[in-house]
DNA sequence: ACGATTATCCCCGAATTTGGGGATTGTGGG
DNA sequence: CCCACAATCCCCAAATTCGGGGATAATCGT
């Protein structure tokens, strides 16, 4: 299996060379601080995966990968990275990258991470894979199937101010209620959402689209 | 660890069963041919993590995550099931199933999975996680870039455990520190936020993806 | 015309949160 | 070696929320 890498820093770029070019196997394909010249080199290097930095002067690599992808659909590309942030992680998923392995990863980790996504599996650091799933959840339901929770239309718009932020008083103020009021629609709202505290009810009301 | 398990099948059930109890660290909380009476069988048996089966009689494994996650959003749901479509998968994970393991594994493995799980993992099955990963590059490419809030690790956390519904008391015993380090965690979490309130925080943290 | 629902308001006591101080370790960088 | 910063804990006082009562008036459906 040829490897090609992408990696800016040259003290990595050299370890992870040496580290690939002795993994029986394996064979360095090249090694580039930035992918600028991908259109040349993958031809050349004819690699049967990529491994990718994301923070890389020139091109950026989630750029990079979507372009690549666009261009060779089959190619296996794999995010290396430090990055832990859900952004990154879900741009560089959807751009076409099979894998995103953390930078922390042992050398013998790595390698397995490579040999996964060439047979066909998807390389995913512990922790990634668990923002990954977490992506989907953000996601448009496919079934809304909103439950009926049954608020009353002040209620409603008692949660709808909750969720900005405001206090039980500034609610009151707002819909021109006393406090008292206010407090009453809250114990409404909790007994028919099942919860016990402002941070719940706020944290169902925007996961469920309740506002 | 207690486990809650969903499957039909009566044999598989009671194997599953038998092996999560004699595994040492779980606990098995209860073991039901289907979830039609979640609502009382999850404050009745207190679970850490559920098994969910995919096709059962009475309610569907997916609905019935959709609606438990919905109303416990802390809690752990692995799907368990033989289907390897990309259709069930991309349901089940959108409706708050952190894992996605096929039948055929092996004991070990699924044990090993369900830690996995507990731990903070998202363990799928090596063709799911293919899968999985291949739904996000038919995915539109949306997501402007987070902006960047400096919150320690400690302080996410905290966070987290904010958007779970819990008090400064709950957070400080899950965390294992005292409730005056949550305060402290919790005005810089304010300060970085610019926020003043947990409504707030919980909403911004919600809609920017913090968590 | 009667019961159910909605919208409005009130009190008390207990629990929780918030703001504004301080303090002590340990660690990593310059 | 010193400084910044993360992580941990503490106190006080004020503001806010929560649970469990109760109450009145209007509306709505059968």
């Amino acid at each position: 299996m040829r490897v090609l890498l992408y990696e800016d820093n040259a003290a990595i770029r050299d370890a992870l060379s040496i580290l690939l070019d002795a993994t029986p196997g394996l064979e360095l394909a090249g090694a580039y601080p930035n992918p600028v010249q991908w259109m040349r080199q993958i031809p050349a290097c004819r690699p049967d995966l990529i491994l990718m930095d994301i923070e890389m002067p020139g091109l950026d690599g989630i750029q990079a990968t979507r372009a690549i992808h666009a261009d060779h659909p089959g190619l296996n590309i794999v995010m290396l990275t430090v990055f832990e942030e859900e952004d990154k992680i879900f741009r560089a998923l959807c751009a076409g990258a099979v894998g995103y392995v953390l930078k922390n990863t042992t050398p013998a980790r790595l390698i397995a991470s490579i040999e996964d996504a060439y047979a066909g599996g998807a390389p995913l650091s512990p922790s990634i894979a668990r923002k990954a799933v977490k992506l989907f959840q953000q996601l448009p339901t496919p079934a809304p199937a909103t439950p009926n929770y049954a608020l009353t239309t002040r209620e409603q718009e008692t949660l709808k101010y909750l969720v900005e932020g405001l206090s039980y008083k500034m609610i009151a103020d707002r819909m021109n209620i006393s406090y008292e009021t206010v407090r009453t629609y809250m114990k409404h709202i909790y007994e028919k959402l099942h919860v016990v505290s402002m941070t719940e009810a706020v944290a169902k009301a925007l996961r469920e689209g309740l506002v």
